[in-house]
DNA sequence: CTGAAAGCGCTTACAG
DNA sequence: CTGAAAGCGCTTACAG
């Protein structure tokens, strides 16, 4: 049902040119006579003409496409950091493809060869909670199609990556939730496989360590980075006998159901118990009491990864060193812990 | 620096027989001998041959992507949907290319021509709210490439269209609200461009005359469809010398908004003032307190509209006629809306 | 059963 | 200044 599109050959043969001459006056080449070049041009305007990129792509084995890899479209912290893959994309004319990998490992699995198989010219991702094993972004550079991570990085794959001082983050919460005076500080860490899950229970260890706060392993739990998986850890820790008067929870996502369902058990924030997300979502301060989180600047993480990849893929050369940038979190304190300070 | 991928000449040469050969043993079609057949074959999984989709797209005119233009791919309605078309394109061998219109016409004209010169076999549209010129979606029709709308139709558009019963949805809500003893009804609509705005107005309008309630010309404002513009239009509304004792809001974004700021303002939902929205998000049952809704089928239209769309695309004739699915709304009551009912 | 040739839309040495 | 030819990777009538 497509109608032809008007093509080079189509404005040759109505001026009685060659498609060369056709070619060479719509490049602007300096070899056409400006006569000719006024001609073909006026007439490529009036059909409409554009060119068709498939051929293009053909020839140039380039298709001016990224593709994008998240685990979850509907998650704020990834549309949003898509929003800056896209701005530097398409102010460097290049187009996005968005893939969701929905936390599942085959599925990104899946995903990578059909990057491969579609020649995307570069690939930005953040890895699913599920994979362990990161051959598959391997396989894709040697093919030629560069990667970089964002977030989520892969520590065993070597390329440049993306994301923020998850560690100082975590640390900074948790000293906070300290100085608020909590003394038994639960924390609810993400999937393990994740670099940024053991670097947040990291920080949060560390800062319990600094100012000589006990460590109970059974106020550590771990969740996939949703909110059900907060839900179900609140009722868990809750339910010890030795209850945690406050929860840093490794994302705003298990946060969200750690509140909900504070509120269904009927604690009060932060009085009875305090609490910190992580990623700063934008509902979280409309949440009743509002979410304390560190904020992660999510968009110029996005435009930050393209950027790199962009410069990857129209560098001639392999980069001397592939770079990791750090980009600073920022705790953003809210109602949900700013408990009382009393003084015993 | 992209390796050269291997291509069916190299396996031509490989095996000393033709390019044909090779493609038609590929293809497995049946004027190749079993023998010829399996070498060819075996020899292309060793080499991990996949064919190069750009130089079958040129082949076909085809390019096996579907376009989709969204006002904000952050909006968990609009994510959810994007969610259901690639269910559906993916399980069907399509590709989908996202573009955000950021409720800006230019931009959404930009996208259109993006997605012209891209060769995009199809779209998927939610027009922006600020677009009164439908003609960008008339001209890529006529281009052969099929568009397909859903939730924000354009009702000028001739084509297939998917969206939700707005106006039962309102009438619904709106009754709920005179039902819980309201009688002081405010509507915070969306911007009037858009049909689904206009058709929940009416819904709503008709309801208050069917139970013969009092309509307020000062009680119907109109926003954006965000949360900025519900906290803005509900200081305004809260304002008037004859406040509402209930809102029915256009959207859960206006809805937010407007919870935000009767808290801040200081009243109880639903006593003081009871609230509704539309397009039940997963974070509204998370306000406190909860926020009722109605709800649409956001990840059943996206499938619905990319099914209609591919069946357009890969019919060889026009479709008879062009129909509209309306799916069915469905209002979610919960505690901001569920007003005592006191005897006077 | 297999191959040579044309063609999808374009660019670019190579001639003239 | 302009054109004919080759080629990007593939398929498919047309011959044999």
């Amino acid at each position: 049902m497509r109608k032809a599109s008007i093509t080079i050959k189509e404005i040759a043969r109505q001026l009685d040119v060659s498609k060369s001459t056709v070619s060479r006056a719509l490049r602007d080449s300096s070899e056409i006579s400006e006569e000719t070049k006024k001609r073909v041009i006026e007439l490529a305007e009036s059909l409409n003409y554009s060119p068709n990129p498939i051929a293009l792509s053909l020839l140039r084995n380039r298709t001016q496409t990224l593709g994008i890899i998240v685990p979850d479209i509907a998650n704020p912290f990834f549309s949003t950091a898509i929003g800056g893959v896209e701005d530097i994309a398409y102010s460097r004319g290049y187009h996005t493809m968005i893939y969701q990998s929905h936390e599942s490992y085959e599925r990104e699995l899946a995903d990578t060869r059909h990057i491969a198989m579609r020649r995307v010219d570069g690939l930005i991702v953040s890895i699913s909670s599920q994979t362990e094993n990161h051959d598959h972004f391997i396989e894709l550079q040697e093919q030629g199609i560069p990667v970089v991570f964002f977030d989520r990085v892969s520590e065993s794959t070597p390329s440049h990556k993306v994301r923020v001082d998850d560690y100082k983050g975590a640390f900074e919460a948790t000293e906070h939730l300290i100085s608020r005076g909590c003394k038994c500080i639960a924390h609810i860490a993400g999937p393990p496989n994740l670099s940024i899950s053991r670097n947040r229970l990291k920080g949060y260890q560390d800062a319990l360590t600094k100012h000589g706060i006990e460590f109970h392993d059974e106020w550590v739990v771990s969740s996939e980075y949703n909110q059900a998986g907060g839900t179900e850890r609140a009722y868990q820790l809750m339910a010890l006998k030795n209850r945690p008067d406050a929860i840093f929870a490794a994302s705003d996502r298990i946060a969200i159901g750690v509140h909900w369902a504070l509120r269904q058990l009927g604690y009060r924030m932060p009085d009875d118990i305090a609490l910190v997300g992580f990623s700063d979502l934008s509902i979280s301060s409309l949440l009743d009491p509002p979410l304390s989180s560190v904020a992660q600047p999510s968009f110029e993480m996005g435009q930050l990864a393209a950027t790199l990849l962009l410069d990857l893929i129209e560098s001639k050369s392999t980069p001397a060193a592939f770079e990791t940038r750090v980009l600073t979190s920022n705790l953003i304190i809210r109602q949900s812990s700013m408990k009382e300070l009393v003084s015993n």
